[in-house]
DNA sequence: CGATTTTTTGAATCATATCAACGTACGTGG
DNA sequence: CCACGTACGTTGATATGATTCAAAAAATCG
C-alpha cells in the first residue's frame, strides 16, 4: 500500500528494513474521489501528501473568482500548501482531486517527528524540496524569458504525461494565460 | 569574518563550539568587486555564495541579449546556480555584483561533506531551501495572479532594503517588464 | 440521448512592448 | 574638482499581442 513512496525514498537513500517499518508507522493511507477537496483555503494545512494514484491540483483563487493552478500532481509527486503546513498558518491554497486518487499522508506531527529521528528521511525531505525548488526556478524564468508559445511548447515536453490528463483550460491556467488564447497558440502550432 | 553565516546557522539550529569551529574549516572568503562575475554561464558551478556585505544579482541572458534577474542576494542570502551546483551540469545563469562584496563560498565537495557529517548542517540547508522554496512559490503566484502595478507594489512592501539598493531597470527585470513601463507605472502610483 | 462542460472562433478593447528622443545623474580621468 | 562621456530614467507615438465577451461547435458525462 505504501510501496510507491517507500521506494521513492529508497531511490534517494538506501533504506534498510527497520527504517521502512518505522516510516510506514507514520504513514496514513486516504482515498480520494474526482472533485473532492484535500485542502481547502482557510484550512489548517495540517496534511501533506504523496500522490499514489490519481491526479490533483493545487491552486489559488483571485478577488474576482479566477483560479490560478500553482501546480500538478500526479503518481509520485508530492501536494501540500509547504507554507501553511511548516508555519501553521491557515493554507492559502486550495488542493482537489482532478481524477479519484489515492494518497499517502503525512501529519505535521509525524513530518516533525520523521525529520528528528530518522537521518534518512531528513536526507530525502531535503534532496525532494531542492528539486523542487530548482523545477519552480526554471518554471518563473520560462514565464520572464518565453513568448506565450514556446513557454506552451516547453510545457509539452517537458510533462507530456501531465498534458494528456489535464484539461486544456487547466494547463492554460498554469501557464498564466487564458484559454482562449490557448486554444488559438495551439491552432498556431499545427498549422506549421 | 565568517560571523554573520555561521550565526545565521545558529539562528536555525544551535550549535556546539566545536562544529562552528568544523563548519569554519570548510569555508573559503572572497571579495567581489562591482561588476565583477561570481559566475558566467557556461561556467561550472562549483560554488556557493553566502553573502556578508555587498549586493549581487543571478540572472539569465536570453537568445537576443535580454537580460532577466531572477534574483538578487544582499547580506544575509544565499546564491548559487543550484542546478550546476548539484548536477554538475554547465551554469545557465551569470550572477555578478552589483556593488563591491564580501562572500563566505563554499565548494561542492565541502558542502557535500558538511551534509554527510554535521547533522544541523543538513538540517539547516533544509529549512533554508525549504524557505526559498516557500518565497519562491509566493513569488511564482503574484506573477500570475496580480496586475504590474499591484506586482509592483507588493515587491517594494516585501522587500524595501532591495528596492533602495537596486536600479530601477534592474527591478524592472526582476518583475518581468520593460524599464519603461515601470517608470511609467511608478508614475501612476505617484499621482494618486 | 439530453444536459453540461469544454473548446473554438470572431470582433472589439486594453495593456504592455517597442522605438526613439530627451533630460538628468553619475563616475571617471584629467 | 570640474568636464566630459556614458548610463539611467522619463516621456511620447505607435505597434503588437493577449484579454474580454459572446456565441457556436464539439466533447464528455450521467
Amino acid at each position: 500500500m505504501y510501496d510507491l513512496f517507500l521506494n521513492k525514498i529508497n531511490e534517494k537513500v538506501h533504506l534498510t528494513n527497520e527504517e521502512r517499518e518505522k516510516i510506514k508507522s507514520y504513514l496514513t493511507f486516504k482515498k480520494l474521489r474526482k472533485n473532492q477537496y484535500f485542502l481547502q483555503e482557510g484550512d489548517d494545512a495540517k496534511y501533506l501528501a504523496f500522490v499514489e494514484k490519481g491526479a490533483l491540483r493545487q491552486y489559488s483563487v483571485d478577488d474576482e473568482g479566477g483560479v490560478h493552478i500553482v501546480q500538478f500532481a500526479i503518481e509520485g509527486w508530492t501536494v501540500s500548501d509547504l507554507y501553511g503546513f511548516f508555519t501553521g498558518e491557515k493554507a492559502s491554497y486550495n488542493i482537489d482531486a482532478i481524477e479519484d486518487s489515492e494518497l499517502v499522508v503525512i501529519d505535521r506531527q509525524s513530518n516533525e517527528e520523521m525529520l528528528a529521528t530518522i537521518p534518512k528521511y531528513e536526507t530525502y525531505t531535503r534532496l525532494q524540496i531542492t528539486g523542487a525548488y530548482i523545477a519552480m526556478q526554471k518554471r518563473l524564468n520560462s514565464i520572464t524569458t518565453l513568448s506565450l508559445e514556446e513557454r506552451y511548447k516547453e510545457f509539452t515536453k517537458a510533462y507530456p504525461n501531465l498534458h494528456e490528463r489535464f484539461p486544456q483550460h487547466m494547463i492554460a491556467s498554469y501557464l498564466g494565460l487564458q484559454p482562449a488564447t490557448l486554444s488559438r497558440i495551439r491552432r498556431r502550432i499545427s498549422e506549421k
